[in-house]
DNA sequence: TGTACATCAGTGAACGCGCGTTCACTGATGTAC
DNA sequence: TGTACATCAGTGAACGCGCGTTCACTGATGTAC
């Protein structure tokens, strides 16, 4: 009778859905493995069993909602794809001008990678599950927020009096720096005198030139 | 009779170690696992009874010569970070001059991480086993290659009439450009129209002025 | 307003699997006498 | 040179575990009459 650690209650406060309401669960079903990839940060280690108890509910369940395991995780992958590119676009916006709001977009990249590094894992670390992985570059759910950043490194160049520079490699060079960076921050798995992400950022954006033509 | 795939056969080839030579077994189960790791590229996934079967032995004969799976995988990674870093010292050794090393340093990190996508994920990607994460920079198994980089990259800097720059921090930056470069080209999870890798190593080197400075 | 019935969200028990690890053992190798 | 024995590399069977998935089911909800 007591709430035995480790046993798995059918979910104390959870209340059936009513007759048309099948698909709350759906939703609730992808949030907690969204929550539950943030600590781990790979698909592999997420179980179906886990999810269901996070939700309160028993693991067949969940195959009312979802074919497998991998649709699941079709699910959440592209909703973390969907929020991360909205993040980063609202960041870019907020921006006084181009070179600012370029700035701005790489800030939230790194916070988001700092604050949720087994979300940023998911979207750009190993493997994606079989059925994300698309050899066609629009189809890939990654590829709007790319286009996000190519956008806002275009603006910059527009706004400078250089020779002009292919916005499409530019914006590359800006994402391998920063992923560089995010990555290998992530976890602390290199026990070392980091230099705070900010200073790297800054002195990635002056020496690509992205800065304002001023300074 | 038939040699039946799928079957586990006591290992066809394989002839009992003589009384002394019991450490033998150890250096081949320490290559299996490290070739086996090779194409999964995750410590997660390797399994003991896959290290035994590629060794033509049983998985309790692992147990003679390492305390358990993660003892077995700090060896292999052991083994890893000795044998990269002598291949970048080599590579950057072979230069004309400091400007020369440093890039062809940098083409052998980009060459190994390209054919050996697996042995790169092990040192650079996700969780690194127990055993192995110190807090301690210097106990650190990749702080001597961190090193090999950092004195290239200190060569380079003292052959030029800039103003002095920390090396460490330069060195970083390489480091950064180089692991976003090849950890997202990795297994080509993003369908993308990739300039060539010596491309993007060329203007990086360019752009934090770690060229010849006639150019 | 009351009752029989179809719908459908979620359950409980079970499946077969591969895993890391343990244990008592076998049998070839080398050594002591 | 021959035999008894200690050493030790590797085996075979088994353990308990968590996994993804299946199946027949239960029982509350809403609807038709």
């Amino acid at each position: 009778m007591s709430q035995a650690a480790g046993s798995t209650p059918p979910g104390p406060g959870r209340t059936r859905a009513r007759k048309g309401e099948g698909h709350r669960l759906r939703q609730e079903l992808i949030e907690a493995a969204s929550d539950l990839l943030a600590d781990l940060g790979d698909a592999n280690q997420l179980s179906i069993r886990a999810v269901a108890a996070a939700t309160g509910v028993t693991p067949p369940s969940l195959y009312r909602h979802f074919a497998d395991k991998e649709a699941l995780l079709v699910a959440v992958l592209t909703e973390r794809w969907a929020e991360f590119r909205d993040l980063l676009l609202a960041a870019a916006g907020e921006g006084a001008d181009p070179f600012d709001g370029l700035r701005r977009l790489c800030l939230a990249y790194l916070h988001y990678a700092e604050e949720r590094p087994g979300h940023y894992r998911m979207l750009f670390g190993a493997a994606a599950p079989a059925g994300i992985s698309a050899t066609d570059p629009e189809s890939h759910p990654g590829a709007p927020t790319f286009l996000v950043l190519v956008e806002a490194v275009q603006a910059c160049l527009d706004a400078r009096p250089d020779p002009p520079r292919d916005p499409f490699f530019v914006a590359l060079q800006v994402w391998l720096s920063g992923h560089g960076l995010v990555d290998l921050r992530i976890g602390r798995r290199f026990p070392f005198p980091w230099p705070p992400a900010e200073e790297l950022l800054d002195a990635m954006l002056t020496d690509l030139s992205l800065t304002r033509p001023g300074c």
